[in-house]
DNA sequence: CTGTATCCCTCAAGATACTG
DNA sequence: CAGTATCTTGAGGGATACAG
């Protein structure tokens, strides 16, 4: 058993599953693997998510300290910079392998089209 | 850009999220990995699930096909066994590195206290 | 440009009782 | 034993307007 915020989880499985759960942040942290990318750069990537969603997952890894927030201006307009932490990047071989897994799962279910 | 079941998804991670995200069907994945299980094993090695929750993620990825559904006997009381699919096994690899990743972060991040 | 504020709504998930 | 039925709650997420 584990505990994350004074939360409980039964299995190390679902303490995965906590940090890049969700509809989301996996697919964002997907995004920030090959570099740093700006919030707009962000919701150019993934078109479908709104601007308040994706302030909120940011926020939240962020919290998480799985991400970095860099803020490279002082007034308006702004420039900030997201990156993975170093904690973020022991990630990687779990984005990698449901990163592959997406690309080839269509080929073997046909409930998923590709357009 | 991907459908499933007339849903969009933006990119190959979130596809995969599709099948594995939520809150719980990674985590009963992680235990059909070794082997078949019946309805009331799962509830025991995964005691904070109710049994109305249990009940629609495995329809759910019977559904999907990820999981297969026996039943052994024709009256009650029921036996039923679950075990992963083929394609279901596909996602295998994805499931190590998740439940690789649950295990080693506690010793990382100061968020996550171990019972 | 990078967000917040506000409002709303759907759906995942919990609690509990009951059935074939 | 293996679920379903019913009701409830809350978080996740969407749309849009606005702010620093």
């Amino acid at each position: 058993m584990y505990t994350i915020d004074n939360k409980n989880y039964p299995c190390c499985t679902s303490v995965t599953m906590r940090f890049i759960g969700g509809k989301w942040k996996a697919v964002i942290l997907y995004h920030l693997i090959d570099g740093a990318k700006r919030y707009n750069e962000l919701r150019k990537v993934i078109p479908t998510i709104t601007e308040r969603t994706l302030s909120l997952q940011l926020k939240q890894m962020e919290e998480d300290n799985i991400i970095d927030r860099k803020v490279f201006t002082e007034k308006p307009p702004l420039m900030v910079e997201y990156t993975l932490t170093d904690f973020g990047r022991t990630l990687l071989p779990v984005l990698e392998e449901i990163t592959k897994w997406g690309k080839t799962a269509p080929e073997i279910s046909k409930k998923i089209i590709r357009n």
